[in-house]
DNA sequence: AATATGCACAACCGCCTTTTG
DNA sequence: ACAAAAGGCGGTTGTGCATAT
């Protein structure tokens, strides 16, 4: 399998999709299929049509379905406690998995003397119990990178989670849900597309900047589609860090790297290391916070590369990114008045220097990212 | 003081993907 | 190659606490 060369790919896709009227279900069935097969796009007839692959969907959720009410549901087997974890619980799950490892998940829970299921073992493990988890406030920082994967990634969360050492995918979801999202909606932005509601004018004229964006998620999502087995060559990634956790057991192996992160990195130098300006309106956008946090220009991916080695050509500023002291917490009043007041990112000039922003930095990232992604002569995917 | 409401977050559910036999 | 099991993910719900009425 080898790396396709983006440019002319998103080309195609946007004659054969107008922008405004562009499928996401479609493109990514184009991707993986192109992805798959190493061809290029030859005609319309490679498309693989929508109904097709929902019909595909569903006959294999009705066969599910059918399988799960012969018996075989997941976890919901008698007599098993849910509802709040006890401590005494957590006792028996840390010290057995500290002393044996996880190993099989379902077979755990009689081991340690549980009367869950393996599923809920393995949820409280991931989500709470795990010695490597951070807990408490997000930091300035870690809410500033949550937003700009989201607004590439979407509800990705355990993709996102991977990029914040020891925050979990759950709890990053709460996260934006509880607070970013409504931040945001009380901005006049929308939290899924990142976009103000109200700013049509501008945006109508530029919606083929965001297609384009939205194209290149996509085709980030299509690597992750297909990322699997032939990434052997590849080193591990900064991905969940548990798995270099001592704790960890003999059937956690290191993860192929993320594919995406080669977009990631690309959108991180080429637009975002301009963004100085909407640095600072982003700032107002995470937060009204009222400490004087120091907002270093940011390498929010300058830890990662696609090797999983650090590139340091990724940083700005010589930022390095520490672990967050309890102090460095901030706070803010997401319900003070003043907090839409002077909001950049309600201003038209915003949105302009946006749009050119976004321009150049796609020129660089359809320049450079079958580069990045793909070797001379070397099979990559 | 009692009740209602909102919030944060832990936990569950259903589906999908990956691994295993 | 296939089916079943296991693991993983994202959406949603439930629970407990704080605050408002």
């Amino acid at each position: 399998m080898y790396v396709i060369d983006t440019a002319p790919l998103i080309s195609l896709i946007y004659i054969a999709h107008p922008p405004i009227s562009m499928d996401k279900q479609t493109i990514l069935s184009i991707l993986i299929h192109l992805s798959l097969s190493n061809t290029s796009l030859s005609s319309s007839a490679d498309i693989i049509p929508r109904e097709r692959v929902r019909h595909i969907k569903m006959v294999k959720s009705e066969k599910k379905k059918k399988q799960n009410n012969n018996g075989n549901m997941d976890g919901l087997g008698v007599g098993l406690k849910k509802g709040p974890w006890t401590p005494e619980e957590d006792r028996k799950l840390l010290s057995y998995v500290q002393q044996f490892g996880h190993g099989s998940w379902r077979s755990l829970p009689p081991k340690a003397g549980l009367k869950r299921c393996g599923k809920s073992c393995r949820l409280r493990w991931t989500n709470y119990l795990r010695p490597d988890i951070k807990r408490g406030k997000f930091s300035l920082e870690e809410e500033r990178t949550i937003i700009q994967l989201h607004a590439l990634l979407g509800n990705r969360w355990s993709t996102i989670a991977a990029q914040l050492p020891r925050r979990t995918d759950n709890e990053i979801k709460n996260y934006w849900n509880s607070h970013i999202k409504k931040r945001m909606t009380k901005m006049g932005i929308d939290p899924m597309t990142h976009k103000p509601k109200n700013g049509t004018q501008l945006l109508s004229s530029n919606l083929n900047h965001m297609a384009q964006w939205e194209a290149a998620r996509l085709e980030a999502e299509a690597r992750l589609v297909q990322k699997p087995n032939n990434h052997q060559t590849q080193q591990p990634s900064l991905v969940s860090p548990y798995i270099h956790d001592h704790h960890k057991t003999p059937t956690k192996v290191p993860q192929p790297y993320l594919p995406c992160l080669d977009v990631l990195k690309v959108w991180q130098r080429n637009l975002w290391s301009n963004y100085s300006i909407n640095n600072e309106t982003l700032q107002s956008l995470i937060s009204n916070s009222n400490a004087s946090v120091a907002t270093p220009a940011m390498p929010v991916l300058s830890h990662v590369c696609s090797n999983g080695s650090c590139d340091q050509t990724t940083k700005r500023n010589d930022h390095v990114e520490t672990e967050m002291d309890p102090s460095e917490e901030f706070t803010y009043d997401a319900d003070d008045a003043n907090f839409l007041n002077d909001d950049p990112l309600r201003s038209p000039d915003f949105w302009e220097e946006f749009v050119d922003l976004l321009d150049g930095g796609w020129k660089n990232i359809t320049n450079n990212f079958a580069i990045i992604t793909s070797p001379p002569a070397s099979p990559v995917c």
